[in-house]
RNA sequence: GUCCCCAUCGUCUAGGCUGGUCUAGGACACCAGGUUUUCAUCCUGGUAACAGGGGUUCAAAUCCCCUUGGGGACGCCA
């Protein structure tokens, strides 16, 4: 058994939705598994809405998820090139080959025809497939047409037969009769492939062994499979996904909230957590386990327990998994991650980065989203210090106002940030302790009701700032 | 409409191929309790599902059929 080619093959028109990149994973993670091939080609028949921005993005998405593939337009490679719009002498070459066979014919029939057979078949319960119509034109009607320049497009002829199966690694087989499927176009007027017909000619080409792909192309396997047949090629082995869809069971659309990979990457989701998210979406692991890194997934990523029915994109269990995986940071790795969003809200060039660090090791585990450390670091900027009604009508408390006190007197005669002295010594003068204690000095230094330890937060703002908290505060409480 | 696919807690799923060990397991979310000065983390417990009907069988979540529901395809989109 030779070494399988996996392929992954985005259509360039638009940006990286959650449904393909689970695609591009799974081609991804089985050619690592099996270490196989994986290619990526750029599937931009379509000529209108493709776009060079638009490949662009997708590709540097697919990086960002830790993807990466050993053929491609950036990369190079010996089936080349691999871009659909830079193959068209191939798709021209073998759609002659179609015509001589006799497997192929010209159809004439305008867009206003096509509409009018369609409606006409739907009227009668039938499957709204090509009539054949452009089929009665003898060969010299044909060239006359031609010569007239009549408009055409090259269409595929299937012939009455036995059903074509389609074996499926996650289907089985599944099996299609000839006659449901109608003659489909394989040359557009201006000349162009279509996708069907595209497809077959570069897998084959590639040597492509095994497409795995999304539930929505089913259906068109066995055209693909009539062609690979006639062009003599032997076909891949396929694998059909299941489709992701919207909480409302419809289709994955921009109405559902957030579905490009784009998006999650914003929001502040690490690459990875939202890979292992999505790996889940379709497959389990044998251990059950659902936490699994890079390594262990290819370790034991396999078709066989893809599973067959669709899955709804919801993700509650993202922001659990992410949060998961920030604590399994290291501090620098946290760092790194974090350093773009903190850069949005805060001057960074104004901070001392160890002491930064220390800061954000405090914080590791009160964040689930990147960008949620900007609310958490407020407590730890003079310029956002501040006591909200709420805080300050805390103090009407009188116990927790001489627990203010207290800690004033004494900050007064000790220059000290070690807040288990601070502790001991309002404790003492005061006689508060437990939440009476606590309560009143959280407040008073930090301006909220919660927030990490004390004794964490204390000497990571330095004497000389809690003393100007603290009269902050006094002032602001009027006393 | 026709063809094809799918159907287990709210969600992701295990189990189904090779019926009994499934009074259906795990995870997220939710609820309760514990830890914590508070919040977060962490720990413990709980609520919650085999779409419906028929069959096969001593026995069905598991096999078969029907119904229902959902999705996809039927495009000079991919």
């Amino acid at each position: 058994m030779g070494k399988r080619r996996y392929r992954y093959a985005p259509s360039p028109t638009g940006v990286l939705h959650v449904g393909n990149a689970r695609t591009a994973i799974y081609n991804w993670l089985l050619a690592r598994h099996y270490e196989s091939t994986l290619i990526l080609r750029i599937e931009d028949t379509d000529k209108e809405r493709s776009t060079p921005e638009s490949e662009k993005a997708i590709l540097q998405d697919l990086k960002w998820l830790g993807l990466d593939w050993d053929e491609g337009p950036d990369k190079g490679g010996d089936c080349g090139p691999y871009r659909q719009s830079e193959r068209g002498h191939l798709y021209e070459e073998y759609q002659h080959i179609l015509l001589q066979k006799k497997r192929a014919y010209y159809c004439f029939c305008t867009p206003e025809e096509l509409k009018q057979q369609r409606e006409e078949l739907l009227s009668q319960s039938l499957m709204p497939q090509y009539t054949g119509r452009c089929l009665k034109y003898s060969e010299s009607q044909v060239k006359i047409f031609l010569n007239q320049n009549k408009p055409y497009v090259v269409r595929y002829h299937v012939l009455p037969g036995d059903p074509v199966i389609v074996h499926d690694q996650v289907r089985g087989d599944v099996k299609f009769e000839r006659e449901t499927i109608g003659d489909f176009v394989i040359a557009k007027s201006d000349g162009g492939a279509t996708y069907q017909f595209a497809c077959v000619v570069d897998d084959a080409l590639m040597k492509v062994t095994h497409v795995v792909r999304g539930d929505d192309h089913l259906s068109n396997t066995p055209k693909q499979l009539l062609i690979f047949e006639d062009l003599g090629f032997k076909p891949p082995v396929y694998a059909h996904l299941p489709m992701v869809l919207g909480i409302d069971r419809k289709k994955l659309s921009k109405r559902h909230g957030a579905v490009s990979v784009g998006e999650y990457k914003e929001k502040g989701y690490l690459p990875h957590a939202f890979l292992n998210f999505l790996v889940l979406l379709g497959w389990s692991s044998e251990t059950e386990d659902e936490l699994l890194e890079k390594e262990r997934l290819i370790k034991e990523f396999t078709e066989k327990r893809l599973s067959r029915s669709p899955s709804i994109f919801e993700t509650g269990k993202l922001d659990w998994m992410n949060g998961q995986y920030i604590r399994k940071l290291s501090l620098e790795e946290f760092y790194q991650s974090e350093l773009s969003f903190i850069e949005k809200e805060y001057d960074l060039k104004r901070m001392d980065i160890k002491w930064l660090k220390q800061v954000l090791a405090v914080l590791q585990t009160a964040v689930v989203k990147l960008p949620d450390i900007c609310k958490e670091l407020e407590i730890f900027f003079e310029d956002r210090f501040h006591l909200s009604p709420e805080v300050k009508k805390e103090f009407q408390n009188e116990d927790f106002k001489k627990v203010l006190i207290g800690l004033k007197e004494f900050l007064e005669k000790s220059e000290t940030s070690d807040f288990e002295v601070i502790k001991k010594s309002v404790s003492e003068q005061t006689g508060a302790k437990g939440k009476n204690l606590f309560m009143p000095l959280r407040l008073a230094i930090t301006g909220q009701k919660h927030g990490p330890e004390l004794s964490l937060v204390v000497p990571l703002l330095g004497y000389k700032n809690l003393k100007k908290r603290i009269e902050h505060t006094m002032k602001e409480l009027g006393l």
